[in-house]
DNA sequence: AACGAAGATGACTGAATCGTCATCTGGTGT
DNA sequence: ACACCAGATGACGATTCAGTCATCTTCGTT
């Protein structure tokens, strides 16, 4: 689970980052709004921590624009502002929950759960998968490894999501040719072997475990953990 | 939207329903734990608004015991006890949030608008989009209108996708010079006509309704509804 | 009706992508 | 150790795609 803390008080950002990589989550931080919105277009969170005093622009803008660019996981607002006025306002701008300063981390850590409880499952598995340090993000049609993005082109997305949707498993030259080429009969190509080779070029590059193994005569497998 | 409103104090009843009802929802009342779980099983809820303090058993009971039996709505959980070691437990153990008395009734519904946000948006799909006869698949990139697929390169596609994500909003020039082609600052090009053009040809080909509307000097719009 | 500006259109170019082929390499069985 | 074969690798050409430019069309204004 990846969330993003949004918060320009270092003090704050330094006391909720490791309770937040203990309960599991990973976490980007941003110190201001733009950074914020950047990183959020380049990646997909799971959940966003937002506090409303931001030294660039109001908390609320930043979620309100996030929104409208499409961004649908749960948000999380931090705020000073205590009165109800505020805290509607938060509520219905963009915000699930809203939690007034000072906090107890415990309590932000049983509501994140709750929030995050609520995300549906099902649909996310369709649209994102990981597999060890290697990401997919089907909607984007972006991949990462290790968090670099990888800059793989449309043919060989495909493959990759092939070979991550079958993770563990053996996948034949032939259940290639025909699912991801969409070959019925299979003329005598070669197309896969350098697909392969172009894709481990990519994901498998030097120093890092090889994900793509050979099975000699059979097929690929893709590291399942 | 119909609320199982768990409350034993009569006033906090009285003076709940009716704001309750104006915000539209259908509410049903039960003063104890025993009608409550009696209600629930008997009805479907979209939301349960429970008091921790029951006369004859504990809120957190209740809950527990409506999980169980495999209510999952959201709840919303009212109490006196405002520690956050309360809060965190009434949090894990079954509620979706937790306000204090007193409260706001404004910031409930808040709240309660929120929690109800999630569960159809759970279902929905963020995979498929559609308009008119136009049907756009993210996950196979993969667009048809009226059935027949559309033979659209991937710019083609994200253009597309932007249009249809604002249908029937205004989607000016620059929002799409910087949202679509990522121009932070926009040089004297005409990708977005070209890119337009090319779109058009192909979804708005001849004898079918056309989709894309040009606004002179502003920018575009997609049919929507 | 005529003009000017905004947009549409079609041709063109460079870059990326995809598949093929020829060759090289390394594992496997004899 | 050898030969053989599956797979790896690198180079090449065809195709597709994205973006620019020049030109034509259309709309709104005067």
């Amino acid at each position: 689970m990846k969330l993003l803390l949004v918060e320009d008080e270092v003090e704050i950002q330094g006391f909720l980052k490791k309770p937040l990589a203990d309960a599991g989550y990973e976490v980007d931080a941003a110190g201001d709004g733009r950074t914020a919105i950047t990183l959020a277009s380049q990646n997909t969170y799971d959940g966003l921590i937002v506090d409303l005093g931001l030294p660039d622009m109001d908390g609320i803008d930043v979620i309100l624009q996030l929104r409208k660019s499409g961004v649908t996981c749960p948000v999380m607002i931090l705020s000073a502002r205590r009165s109800v006025d505020d805290r509607v306002k938060g509520l219905e701008q963009g915000g699930d929950d809203y939690l007034t300063k000072p906090f107890a981390v415990a309590e932000l850590l049983a509501r994140l759960r709750n929030l995050m409880r609520r995300i549906p499952v099902s649909a996310e598995d369709h649209t994102r998968l990981r597999i060890l340090d290697l990401e997919l993000d089907f909607l984007k049609r972006r991949a990462t490894r290790g968090g670099e993005v990888l800059n793989l082109s449309p043919q060989e997305f495909v493959l990759l999501e092939y070979l991550c949707r079958h993770a563990g498993r053996v996948v034949t030259r032939s259940m290639l040719l025909s699912e991801v080429w969409g070959m019925r009969i299979q003329p005598d190509t070669n197309v896969v072997d350098v697909h392969i080779y172009r894709l481990r070029g990519k994901i498998d590059t030097a120093g890092r475990v090889p994900l793509i193994k050979t099975l000699r005569g059979i097929g690929y497998v893709l590291r399942g953990e």
